[in-house]
DNA sequence: GATAAAGATTGAAGTTGTCAATTATTAAGT
DNA sequence: ACTTAATAATTGACAACTTCAATCTTTATC
């Protein structure tokens, strides 16, 4: 009776319709579940470690709180994921010039080349983006933009 | 220099094209990460405990071991899951007929109506999507589905 | 009937999450 | 200036999730 909820693609017609917008970007959201964790462990990274090389601009040292931000969740958190990068050897620590407070992160050379290897194995299109029509990839890509700049549109209007 | 991997789109152009459609989908992906959290914590469900209330079909019992796959983790983490849904009484184990070694999984009542409710509100479109031209959710859900549908054959022809 | 395999559980160790408390430093109020 | 806030980072406690190895029961295989 309702096994859309496990799957809501599962009786779905050839044509779609905007009412299956959100279902399918669910089983999208559901289906990717370790897809990062994938990504990361390829490189000897848990995913938050993953996150953090990602986030570290290795043109301007990010502050701590910052990349708490960055990555949404407690500061406390990032203390112990970046000690492990700083284990490492992929970033160092480093004090703030006109704040004692803020200690603020930096990638190594050796951090700064895997955060490289890491974003282009990420961007590898998988073969089943790669499979679909240019013009279908054109639209999936302008229509789920879309969906971001709205996104980011009701936040800033949250402020 | 590389401003690109800490958000693909930072400096796109309004048109986008074909080869753009990776590199947004990620972005959507890594920015839905507490989506799923949020929307178990309404109801009081970890994570895994709102995969696993999804996963049971109120028709059908479901195996531990079938549970585990869904849910993409060791059957080794199951068990606790599950020890937990039935200690709130939402689902339990049930010995299967046929085989004893195996226990199966049902809702009892009150899990099916938490389920009902977890679902409908997962099912809630967020205004992000809805704000979205008709046309422009229609193609969305149709090109995603591509890419479901396609990511579904690979899988099928692996076996 | 002995051995192997499968299903579920347990225990140990590591990662991630929240929360409260602590320390050091800066900002604000009077 | 001096006390009081507030901020940045850390620490510790605890729960959730993950993997892995080991165990136990039950079924399959030879």
């Amino acid at each position: 009776m309702d096994d859309k909820l496990k799957n809501p693609r599962r009786n779905r017609v050839k044509k779609l319709s905007a009412d299956d917008c959100w279902p399918v970007m669910i089983e999208f959201l559901l289906s990717q579940k370790s897809w990062w964790v994938a990504m990361c462990a390829e490189f000897d990274l848990t995913p938050m470690q993953g996150h953090a090389v990602r986030s570290i601009d290795p043109e301007k040292p990010v502050p701590m709180s910052a990349l708490a931000e960055e990555l949404a969740c407690d500061a406390s958190n990032i203390t112990g994921i970046v000690d492990k990068l700083e284990a490492r050897g992929l970033a160092a620590r480093r004090a703030d010039e006109t704040d004692r407070r803020i200690k603020v992160l930096v990638l190594t050379d050796k951090g700064r080349h895997l955060r490289e290897k890491l974003w282009a194995r990420t961007m590898e299109t998988p073969r089943a983006v790669t499979a679909l029509p240019e013009e279908t990839r054109r639209r999936l890509a302008e229509a789920l933009s879309a969906v971001l700049e709205e996104r980011l549109a009701e936040e800033a209007a949250k402020r």
